[in-house]
DNA sequence: CTACGAAAGTTTAGTCACTAAAATTTCGTT
DNA sequence: AACGAAATTTTAGTGACTAAACTTTCGTAG
């Protein structure tokens, strides 16, 4: 047999579900939306909503996680063509990162992704969240590895921690340019760069060398 | 006149409804203490408690502003008495902050405050929130123009944007750290640690040296 | 020192997210 | 055809939050 006829039911209350629940977002907003008025449109209960997707918040969390797909297929672009400096290409990510975000959604539905994702913190959907966030450090990893290979950044620094930390400085000015309203995609742009240029930059006086 | 009986009412008010949360949410936790008792305790209708703190979160973030004062008289402590290398110096800063955030709420309750604090975005306490940023930046900016002016960072480089820099990885991995249950304190010491060698590593090939 | 007006608070009525449990429908199998 | 289990719906309720009507209370002008 196929697939169970209560299988195929299930997955296509669920799709309904996110398929509403997506226009509707977009079109609404997601705080105008009830999750009442989903189950109608969707055909099922409201309850049913709940036990698919537990809160509001998660089935938004959902609804981004589609996304991800694209937005690694446009890093992956990058990282097949890497411009000279490594500074240029981090600064690039981070662009790429803020340029997908600001397509799909407006920052105060960012806002309730972000909120939801840490009150999760420890729990399921947060570990989805979580997941992305290890795949674009890999997708880091890899870069930073390429531009040692061809013997710009030294071997002697890990590539998998230096990484790491890149990533994570362009998630928080992700945090911070979702927060605030007023700051524009060319200030976050800005405010990324000044991180690289110091992160990359000769921090110790060079007559007291003392760097192991 | 001192203060029109009004305006004392008022404050009294406001102090007897924050007075409540303290105890009610330290000892029951944030999640089972509902704003009708606490108003029912201070004595107030609970639409009183919405006129003073708007939602249940932002009487949480006046209760977290209120410990502001005892953190910044640490890490002062801290930067009248820096140790010989800044990145010693900085690992401390993150330590201390993170030390702070435990002894005065659970991670659960923290990741309602930085949840809270991200939904507020552009509005008021989310700015209350920004503001103790700032003072914390300012501080590590002092603290790395000390380094300088001992001549042991170099001056070729913005103290300032450094400082900023290095605050926001120490407040993502707060955040990493907050957000995830299993994460002990020592490991996100240690995690902070390794950010902080790779930005302070050099990182470009000593032959290839083309830092401006 | 009293009466009026504005300030502040309370009541009321309602929306919406979310939950537990009882009742009902529906698919799969014997 | 019929039973049992899976899934959904119904029901009833809690709690955050809001708007608006209503009431109390302080400050002051007469």
């Amino acid at each position: 047999m196929a697939k169970s006829l209560r299988k195929l039911q299930k997955q296509d209350r669920s799709n309904r579900i996110l398929e509403v629940a997506r226009t509707r977002f977009q079109n609404e907003g997601y705080g105008s939306v009830t999750i009442e008025s989903i189950a109608a449109e969707a055909a099922v209960s409201a309850v049913t909503v709940y036990n698919y997707y537990e809160t509001k918040a998660n089935l938004l969390l959902a609804l981004v996680k589609e996304s991800d797909d694209r937005l690694i297929a446009q890093l992956n672009e990058l990282a097949d063509n890497l411009p000279n400096d490594i500074r240029d290409a981090v600064a690039e990510f981070g662009r790429i990162m803020r340029a997908h975000a600001m397509t799909y959604l407006a920052k105060s539905t960012w806002r309730e992704v972000l909120a939801a994702s840490i009150l999760e913190g420890g729990k399921q959907f947060g570990a989805t969240y979580r997941n992305l966030d290890q795949a674009l450090i890999d997708l880091m990893s890899v870069m930073v590895k390429s531009y040692q290979g061809r013997g710009i950044v030294s071997r002697d620094i890990d590539a998998d921690k230096l990484a790491d930390t890149l990533f994570e400085m362009q998630n928080i000015r992700f945090f911070l340019f979702i927060s605030d309203d007023t700051q524009s995609v060319e200030e976050a742009d800005l405010r990324f760069r000044g991180d690289i240029a110091v992160i990359f930059a000769e921090k110790f006086k060079p007559n007291l060398k003392e760097v192991t």
